[in-house]
RNA sequence: CGGGCCGUGGCGCAGUUUGGUUAGCGCGCUUGACUGGGGGUCAAGAGGUCGGCGGUUCGAAUCCGCCCGGCCCGACCA
């Protein structure tokens, strides 16, 4: 390709809408361009990119075993009806009639497209398992799209819903689904982590998500540093520390503590440290009351109380509900609690005793609280925010926090689907039995700018070989110099015609430009071709990723060019 | 949707508070010259319904109302 015709003409500045790197470079390198909020247009390098991430995928999709589909964008509303999702998808779900009034939505996933398909042919146990993907344009009409391709309303994802007899093959298949993802990442050139992520409201499903590594990322994670023990900021947990010690346990004392409702207000006033103070906080679940239990230095996490009271659906208190439930805002504390409210300890309350908690009185704590001689509880659960230093659940090592980017989102879905949807396969005893199912997320225009985010800098993007539009860039610096044209010519036809892509940056412009457009763009290698080269017979070779500028004779310069390719990231 | 901010040539911005004659600047674009190893210099140009509609006024980018679009902060996800 000719610079010179390629469509594409770079920015110096970025659109004051990009807040991202990745945002800022892909538009100024004129790899995209925004049609509307979240929807982009891709250009002849982004294109080439993404075409490049859908080649990976399709390999090792193929090699696990997998088969291509294609299903439609369009979806009739029925099945989405039938499994609640029509309604729980709500707004997300971009939604339309056609002329004679049929509702319709965009596919923003497929499981309600595919099971209805496979139940329809392979409805033996002697044909399973079996895996569909399809590489297809997703819509989702998200409530803020943002980030450039981070958070989009039209993006390309590779899905795959795999199919099996029984939970162990379920299992099965979705362990050569990670192992495909992981092969995909790794060939990407993504930093990513495998994480356990939250279940969620759809119940205690194994699933992980595929996190790259990025400070600007969406998604907080934990991480053990020494194990691999990774998991969601939501689903993290850590190692309960031991029970304290047996002891002396002081009596239980009422305190007056005016005007202080707060932590910190009662630790400075008593000079003890919030680690010594025991939260006391208010949730009502579906009309019923909880009060959850936790050290005055930690944080609930709200979805672990949700997953915890899961079905009933889960809200923190609100002002109204602490006069009306009898409660006194600032000076809550467990003791004497009616049987009808629920109160669950995180498991970290073990560890402590004498603690300092609310009297249930204006202006009045209690000190020497302890547990079963004070107050109840009924229920012990993991229900704390995971901090930094944590123990790690699986060894002794301790947990760190990162952000990330969820790239790809991998899923046991039992018969969550089968079930609703009636698509069965009769088994061997010749019974009917649900497909045990499971679902498999890539999102490509988000992996490539997690890629972008990971690898850049001040000048521009630094792809891995396997993502970048073309290989190599040829560079004559003097236009005006017919040997200098001549020789970068006759480079790039050879380059070409030895299998690499290759594009001459034939355009009238000063060196300056070229370079500057070079690094923006991030072709792997750049082969300068200029005066003072040509009349000593060499030309120069700069490896992006590393910086590295090395030096070729003009003869033979198109096969160190593929040397260094070769070697490069 | 709730809260905050913003719409002025392709991009980045000034001008709006205090209404006033030809609406400016940088980048980019066109033509020419000089240049030619890190976004070079000079000269001459092209390009704008000031987001839209309505109103106030002798006069509106500027004041008022409604609408549209965008960005940021919260709940969702690949």
């Amino acid at each position: 390709m000719r610079m010179s015709k390629l469509f594409a003409r770079t920015l110096r500045e970025a659109p004051s809408e990009a807040e991202v790197v990745s945002h800022k470079l892909l538009i100024r390198a004129a790899y995209i361009r925004k049609l509307m909020a979240g929807v982009y247009s891709w250009l002849p390098l982004g294109w080439r990119t993404l075409r490049k991430v859908e080649a990976i995928i399709r390999e090792e999709m193929d090699a696990s075993g997998a088969q291509e589909v294609r299903l439609p964008i369009i979806l009739p509303a029925d099945p989405w009806k039938v499994t609640g999702r029509w309604e729980t998808y709500g707004e997300l779900m971009f939604k339309l009639k056609d002329r004679h009034e049929r509702e319709m939505g965009l596919g923003p996933t497929h499981e309600e497209a595919v099971t209805p398909l496979v139940a329809g042919e392979f409805t033996s146990y002697r044909d399973l398992p079996v895996n569909l993907y399809q590489i297809e344009w997703k819509y989702r009409d998200e409530f803020r799209p943002r980030f450039g391709l981070l958070r989009v309303r039209e993006f390309l994802m590779k899905d795959a819903y795999s199919f099996d007899r029984d939970e162990e093959g379920m299992r099965a298949s979705y362990a050569a689904m990670v192992e495909a993802y992981r092969q995909i990442f790794g060939r990407c050139g993504l930093d990513y982590r495998v994480v356990e992520a939250d279940p969620g409201q759809i119940g205690g499903d194994v699933n992980h998500e595929f996190m790259a590594l990025a400070p600007i990322g969406e998604d907080e994670f934990v991480y053990c540093e020494n194990c691999d023990y990774a998991a969601d900021i939501e689903a993290a947990t850590s190692r309960p520390p031991e029970p304290a010690a047996d002891g002396e346990l002081e009596p239980a004392t009422k305190i007056q503590t005016p005007g202080r409702s707060t932590i910190q207000a009662v630790s400075e006033l008593l000079g003890r440290p919030a680690s010594a103070l025991m939260k006391c906080i208010l949730y009502d679940a579906g009309g019923r009351s909880v009060a959850v239990l936790i050290p005055g230095d930690r944080e609930v996490n709200d979805d672990k109380v949700a997953r915890a009271m899961w079905p009933a659906p889960v809200r923190l208190f609100e002002d109204e509900d602490f006069a009306a439930r009898g409660f006194v805002k600032g000076y809550v504390g467990p003791q004497g609690l009616p049987a009808d409210v629920t109160i669950i300890a995180d498991h970290s309350v073990r560890a402590g005793r004498n603690w300092v908690t609310g009297a249930n009185e204006v202006d009045h704590h209690v000190s020497g609280a302890n547990v079963d001689r004070d107050f109840r509880v009924d229920r012990w659960e993991d229900v704390a925010q995971v901090r930094l230093g944590d123990p790690c659940p699986r060894c002794e090592g301790s947990l760190r926090l990162a952000k990330g980017i969820v790239v790809g989102h991998t899923y046991q879905l039992g018969t969550r689907y089968s079930k609703a949807l009636k698509a069965t396969f009769v088994d061997e005893d010749g019974t009917e039995q649900p497909y045990q199912m499971g679902c498999y997320g890539i999102g490509l225009p988000r992996t490539i700018a997690a890629v972008v985010e990971q690898a850049n800098d001040e000048a521009g993007i630094k792809w891995p070989k396997a993502l970048a539009p073309y290989d190599a860039v040829v560079i004559p610096t003097n236009m005006d110099v017919p040997e200098v044209v001549d020789a970068a010519e006759r480079l790039y036809g050879e380059l070409g015609s030895s299998g690499v892509e290759v594009v001459l940056d034939d355009r009238e412009e000063s060196a300056g430009v070229k370079f500057a457009d070079a690094d923006l763009i991030g072709y792997p290698l750049q082969v300068v071709v200029g005066k003072r080269g040509i009349q000593a017979g060499k030309v120069d070779l700069k490896v992006r990723a590393t910086g590295a500028r090395t030096e070729a004779p003009l003869d033979g310069a198109a096969r160190s060019a593929k040397d260094l390719l070769g070697a490069a990231p």
